[in-house]
DNA sequence: TGAAATGTTGGGGCG
DNA sequence: ACGCCCCAACATTTC
């Protein structure tokens, strides 16, 4: 019997592409066999596993992935244990497998659970290989003069943006060779990504996961949007931003491959184009700060700020979650998010002001139901956006920065579409007190069919009055803490 | 990637 | 013609 050659396994986590693999590239070099696997081990996750969103985006990226594998010849193999050395311990076993390889991960506690599995698969004789095909400069990469991590973006932007970014990895998938044997593989279906109950119809026909429709998203917000992309990335009403997060988040795009499409395409003297590459640095700002401050997931990067006094008031908790807060343009947010797995990021910065400021809710609630509800949970990018809006992190906004629900919305939602698309119940308002419906005439009310109270709720708290006790409640803090020192 | 309060300026109405 | 007031528009400061 001729030897065969031992296949290499690639183990894709967060990296659901072919194209732009830097791991998968390496492997079709060897000119081996190449054993794609995926490995569900949710004992191993933290508090922190994948939410219920990004759990049905895995199902259906799952599923692209390995109909792109599939067309090729190869099987994508599924795999469901209690721990992922397991898990690839079997497959070796199984296959005689010499070499594997992956894509680096950066939340602390994977990135703990992949050093060890590489340690011990090393010792295990194993020769493994990790690569970088998630970031355009990776954490460790990137210090200050002072050889300080950077805790502030524009610093940071300026340190890094004057670097050559790596052209995405042209992967020859005609290249790619399959093991002759058949391998036991779970069925995606098997993993339970999919609610029980089935509230994802909206979702399914919003959301394509497969890396051919990031490609189409990224071509057509190319080709339009990013011209207009300083003025309109504001506008909830429209489609102005590129909606790429969902596909970034388990990979079905990479940033290499975006920045390149941008450099190759776009006028890079225009200031849409400049402004959403600054978009993109602000990604991994948010993962050089979770890597460096590994424990911003779940705490203040500002320390104090975890005795803050937040209140703690389920009701408003809940009226948040269900967008019923009576401010028009934070309840369309929260139900945008609830139908479609997604918000439009200018109104992600509304409604948490108001959950963290005028509810003075704890940010981590805040940061918990994005996480549960989003397709596009990233955890370094959420724990920054939180702690933003908390005032508690880096670059933080001031304890004093409350945004006005009214104004917001009447700036950029001028005409109340977005509000009446997600709050259908105000559609019959007129643009000029949609966004305060209890400022309405009694007979605007009853041409619009709407009693409030009954079919809209009145605000959850009035805006000066909640304005007023955050910055009562967050001075006095202060001044507190400046005692305590 | 704020909002509100306060200050300043300048045009126009009007006695 | 002039001073006075009002107030919008803009600038600055304060939270």
């Amino acid at each position: 019997m001729t030897s065969l050659p031992r296949p290499t396994i690639v183990w894709f986590r967060q990296d659901l592409r072919l194209q732009d693999n830097a791991a998968l590239a390496y492997a079709i070099e060897l000119g081996r066999p190449i054993i794609p696997v995926f490995i569900w081990s949710e004992s191993e996750s933290d508090r922190w596993r994948p939410g219920a969103a990004s759990r049905w985006a895995l199902h259906h990226a799952l599923m692209s992935l390995q109909a792109d594998f599939a067309e090729r010849g190869l099987k994508l193999i599924i795999k469901k244990e209690a721990s992922c050395m397991e898990a690839l311990q079997e497959l070796i076993q199984q296959t005689g497998a010499q070499r594997i390889f992956w894509n680096r991960r950066y939340e602390p506690s994977l990135r703990q659970l992949d050093s060890t599995l590489k340690r011990e698969l090393i010792s295990a004789g194993l020769e493994v290989k990790s690569f970088n095909s998630t970031l355009l400069n990776e954490p460790h990469t990137v210090a200050s003069g002072s050889g300080a991590p950077y805790k502030v973006y524009t610093p940071y932007w300026k340190k890094v943006h004057p670097r050559a970014v790596d052209a995405p990895i042209a992967v020859e998938v005609e290249r790619l060779l399959p093991v002759s044997m058949k391998l036991r593989s779970r069925e995606i279906a098997d993993l339970e990504l999919l609610p029980r109950i089935a509230w994802d119809h909206q979702i399914a026909t919003a959301w394509d996961m497969s890396e051919a429709a990031a490609q189409k998203r990224l071509d057509s917000f190319l080709a339009g949007p990013i011209l207009n992309y300083a003025s309109q990335r504001d506008r909830p009403d429209f489609e102005g931003t590129s909606s790429l997060s969902p596909y970034l988040k388990w990979g079905l795009i990479g940033p290499r491959q975006i920045y390149h499409a941008v450099q190759q395409r776009c006028d890079l003297e225009q200031e849409g184009v400049h402004i959403y590459l600054k978009e993109l640095y602000w990604r991994e700002f948010a993962y050089n700060v979770l890597y460096h401050f590994p424990h911003t997931s779940d705490q203040a990067l500002r320390p104090e700020y975890d005795r803050f006094p937040w209140a703690d008031n389920p009701e408003h908790l809940q009226a948040w979650r269900r967008g019923r807060t009576g401010y028009p343009i934070v309840d369309a947010g929260m139900r945008q998010l609830w139908q479609t797995g997604w918000m439009h990021n200018r109104v992600r910065m509304i409604v948490s002001s108001i959950l963290v400021k005028h509810l003075l809710q704890p940010w981590r609630r805040g940061a918990e139901w994005f996480w549960d509800t989003l397709l596009d949970a990233d955890l370094a990018s959420n724990s920054l956006g939180w702690q933003w809006s908390g005032g508690c992190g880096a670059d933080a906004a001031p304890y004093f920065r409350i945004f006005n629900p009214i104004t917001q919305g009447q700036k950029f939602d001028p005409e109340g579409l977005y509000v009446r698309r997600y709050v259908p119940e105000l559609r019959g308002l007129d643009a000029a007190v949609i966004h305060q419906p209890w400022e309405a005439s009694p007979l605007d009310l009853k041409t619009a069919g709407l009693e409030l109270g009954r079919d809209y709720p009145l605000p959850i708290v009035a805006h000066a009055d909640g304005r007023k006790r955050a910055l009562e409640a967050l001075a006095l803090f202060k001044h507190q803490q400046a005692l305590v020192k």
